[in-house]
DNA sequence: CGGTGAACTGGAACGTGTTCCTATTTTAGA
DNA sequence: TCTAAAATAGGAACACGTTCCAGTTCACCG
């Protein structure tokens, strides 16, 4: 693997030169977020999507290889966008479990205070294939960074193995409950609650 | 909800009266079995499960409305026979842990040993919505039914509430490794790992 | 047995993701 | 500044899920 980037995934936002590049793919992005939010997965169309982005179809597909890769960069960014925000606050909360508790249920209200995005993103995330294995692994990094740091608020020394597997399981967990919700399967009560009981279940202090 | 049956969902096989239907229904589900396990969820093309089951395009929708509803109900055929299969069998192992370990152990080498099966089935369960609902409901309780009874191998008095909602934390941690796998984003060694650390961690007795 | 409605067949047609092609524009280098 | 290469526009074409329809067969009731 040297320097030539991805053959079949999505350009990041590094491999761009140009600034009307650059520029171009936020375009996409916002397209795909307001699209995403205003009808859900099935509203991100690819023809709808270069329309509002005022681009053209191959163009989108050049910067986006499918619509599965788009949301899965949607998803990315506004994930980050998150993470940055949360990273500054602090994570109010005694024990472990009760600050992972807190950032996860914070997270969680903030996407169902957009039902149709977190719809679009979490079916596309579920949905993806191997080709979006790279994508996919930013997020789920982002997520297990999200938990670790929930467990300890100050820069830690190191984290243990059991450390990263019991981040693993809750982000687990937090998948598999999202994605009832998304499908109606769960309320959002019953959402928060499937990820309290598993937290404290696996975090017990 | 009275007498009849779904609207928009699968004909179950107790909806069908004649056997020449029942008949058809199972050869539906045998030719997407087929497909799904020759060449994974794009190999399931609705005319090509439509000619090898011999059937015209319209009569497979009006058994399942959806590419989507035939492959759940298909995974919930193949988990019922597993299931059935297992129930006898004495799963063996001294604590719970060991004996759920066992248990899914068992099940994911099954899935693994036909790769493209589990991919189709897989993936139609995660991208699967609302209209859906029934049928994943069934596999889900399923799911944490197997996982129950390798918790308490004997006929047990009662399940307390933890005990499902570990059994559901399992689950949900068992469907994100199995999506992992299927995505090729951890081997099966990985997976296995996975699996077995969150019952550890969950499992304490 | 005849009739009636449901189920099935065969296939056309439509929508949307994806691919492909040509003409035009932009970018980078000499 | 000029030129070659890369990127973009615009849009046709294809594949597959899904819908729909006209004609035929099947099952059941009188």
């Amino acid at each position: 693997m040297g320097v030539p980037v991805s053959s079949a995934n999505s350009l990041a936002v590094d491999d761009l030169g140009s600034a009307a590049q650059r520029d171009r793919r936020k375009r996409i992005l916002d397209a795909t977020i307001a699209l995403a939010s205003q009808g859900g997965f099935d509203a991100v169309q690819m023809r709808a999507v270069a329309e509002q982005a005022d681009v053209a179809l191959g163009t989108l597909y050049r910067y986006f290889p499918s619509k599965i890769h788009l949301l899965v960069s949607a998803l990315q960014r506004e994930f980050e966008r998150t993470e940055i925000a949360l990273r500054d606050k602090p994570v109010d909360g005694d024990t472990a479990a009760d600050r992972v508790i807190s950032a996860l249920k914070r997270t969680t209200r903030g996407m169902q205070s957009d039902p149709q995005l977190t719809e679009a993103l979490t079916r596309a995330f579920m949905f993806a294939d191997a080709s979006v294995a790279a994508e996919i692994h930013q997020v789920g990094m982002l997520l297990t960074a999200m938990v670790t740091r929930a467990m300890y608020p100050e820069g830690h020394e190191e984290l243990t193995d059991e450390d990263v597997s019991i981040a693993q399981v809750i982000g687990d967990v937090w998948l598999s409950a999202l994605v009832g919700w998304v499908t109606g399967r769960t309320s959002a009560a019953e959402t928060g609650q499937r990820i309290e009981v598993a937290v404290r279940l696996v975090l017990r202090d």
